[in-house]
DNA sequence: CCCCCTTTGTGAGAATTATAACATAATCTC
DNA sequence: GAGATTATGTTATAATTCTCACAAAGGGGG
C-alpha cells in the first residue's frame, strides 16, 4: 500500500468529516461520469467553500493540477485512501435490538464498505437466528468469533447500562474501534479509538436553536 | 416562560452538545440524591475539564455558590431550560422503514421529552398501521397533520434521493426544525434549523484515525 | 467576628481552525 | 511561442475556541 503522505502532525477532525463528505460527492460525480472538477464545483456540491476544499486537501498532499482541477475518479480514490477506506472492514454490532436491527440493514454502511458480519445479543430467541444473512451470536461467543474473523471494529447499541460492560468485553477482545450509541460517558484505554454517536443529543442542540436564535 | 440571560452572541456548538452532556449526567445524580456538584466532579463524570464546564455554564449566567458548587437539581433544571427541554416537543418521523421504525422505538429521545407523534410513509400496506401506538400515514397528509397537530420538529430518515424532496415538503408545511439521516447535502432556508446526523461517516473518522494514529 | 479554605466566575493568553489573498503552474489562444 | 486565463497550493491574517491562572465570594471553624 503507498505511504500516505501527511503533511501536519494534527489534522482537524473537522477536516477528516468534510473529506467524508467531499468523497461522497465525488462518488456521485464518479458515476455521472464527470471527469474533472474545481474545489469551487466541489464547495457548491456540499455546501463549503473553495479555501476550505483546498485547505483539506492540502494535510495530505497535491492531488490537483492549477488551471484545470482534479481529475475526479483519481481525487475519489485518493480521499478513499486517506480515509483508509481502500478496503472493505469487517464489523460486528453488539446489541439486536430495535437500533441494531436497524444499522444491520443499513444500506450507508455497506455503500462504503462496511461489511457487518454479525450481531451479538444475549436474548435466547435470538441466538442463533439470522437477520437476513447476518447471523445472531450470544455475547458470550465474541471474543472467539473477533480473534478469529480478525474483527476490528464494533458497533455498541445496547441500552446505556450495559454500553460500559460491553465495551469492556470488546476492549479484552483486542477489538481497535468503537462506535457507541449509549448515551453514556464510557471509557477505554487510550489506544482504542472511540466515537460516541448521540442521538438524542441532536435534536437538543435543534431545540436550543429554535429557542434561541432569534 | 423566564428569559434566558445569554451572555454573548455566538455560543460554541460544542458547547451546546456539552451542555446536553452536562444535563445528562446531573439527571444521574439527582436520581442518586446528590445534592451539590462541583465542576470538578461534573468534568470527571463526563470527561472533561473543570475549567470547561464552568466556561460553557458562564455563557447562560451564574449558577454555583463559590466555595460550594452547584445545587444539582437547580443545575439540572437550568440546563435543561437553556437547551428547551423545559417543555415536550413533538417530533414527527418521516420514512418508516428499518431506521425510522428503530427511531420510533428509541427510549433516548423519550427520556428527553421527545415525543414521537407519527411515522409518514408511502408504502400503502403500512399506511393506516400502527408502529406501537403511533400511528402511520400517508406521506400526503403531512403538510396537514404538521399545521394540525403543530409540530415544529420532524425526523427524516428516508432513502437519500428521496431526501431533498420530502426536506422541501416539511418547509412548506412550516416545520422549524429537521434532523437529517440521508448522506446528502441537504439544503433549506435559512431560517430553518437543520441537523445532520451521518451515521457512516463516524465509521469513517474511526477508520481514519485507525489507520494514521501512529 | 475574623480568618482560612474552597470553588466559582472571568479575563488574559495560547492554541486551534477557518478565511482570504496571492504566488505559482498549467492550459489555451492567437 | 508568448501572453492571457484559470485554478491550485500556500502563506498570512482573522476568528474562534480552549486552557490557565487568579481574584472574588461564600461557608465553616476557631
Amino acid at each position: 500500500m503507498k505511504a500516505l503522505k501527511i503533511k501536519a502532525l494534527k489534522i482537524p477532525e473537522a477536516t477528516i468529516i468534510r473529506l467524508s463528505v467531499y468523497s461522497r460527492y465525488l462518488d456521485y460525480l464518479v458515476k455521472k461520469g464527470v471527469a474533472t472538477v474545481s474545489s469551487g464545483e466541489i464547495a457548491e456540491g456540499v455546501n463549503s467553500s473553495p479555501a476550505q476544499v483546498r485547505k483539506d486537501l492540502a494535510y495530505f498532499g497535491e492531488f490537483g493540477t492549477r488551471g484545470v482541477g482534479y481529475n475526479v475518479q483519481n481525487l475519489h480514490k485518493e480521499i478513499l485512501n486517506i480515509l483508509g477506506l481502500e478496503q472493505k472492514w469487517g464489523v460486528i454490532i453488539v446489541g439486536g435490538g430495535n437500533l441494531g436491527t436497524a444499522l444491520t440493514q443499513y444500506k450507508g454502511f455497506q455503500e462504503r464498505g462496511f461489511v457487518i458480519k454479525a450481531i451479538f445479543d444475549n436474548d435466547e430467541d435470538k441466538i442463533g437466528t439470522k437477520l437476513g444473512d447476518i447471523p445472531i451470536y450470544a455475547v458470550s461467543e465474541m471474543e472467539e468469533y473477533i480473534s478469529k474473523e480478525k474483527i476490528k471494529m464494533a458497533i455498541v447499541a445496547v441500552p446505556s447500562r450495559y454500553a460500559q460492560e460491553v465495551v469492556n468485553k470488546l476492549v479484552e477482545a483486542d477489538i481497535k474501534a468503537i462506535m457507541n450509541f449509549a448515551p453514556r460517558v464510557i471509557t477505554v484505554p487510550k489506544e482504542i479509538e472511540l466515537r460516541n454517536v448521540d442521538l438524542a443529543v441532536n435534536l437538543e442542540v435543534l431545540t436550543f436553536n429554535l429557542k434561541n436564535k432569534n
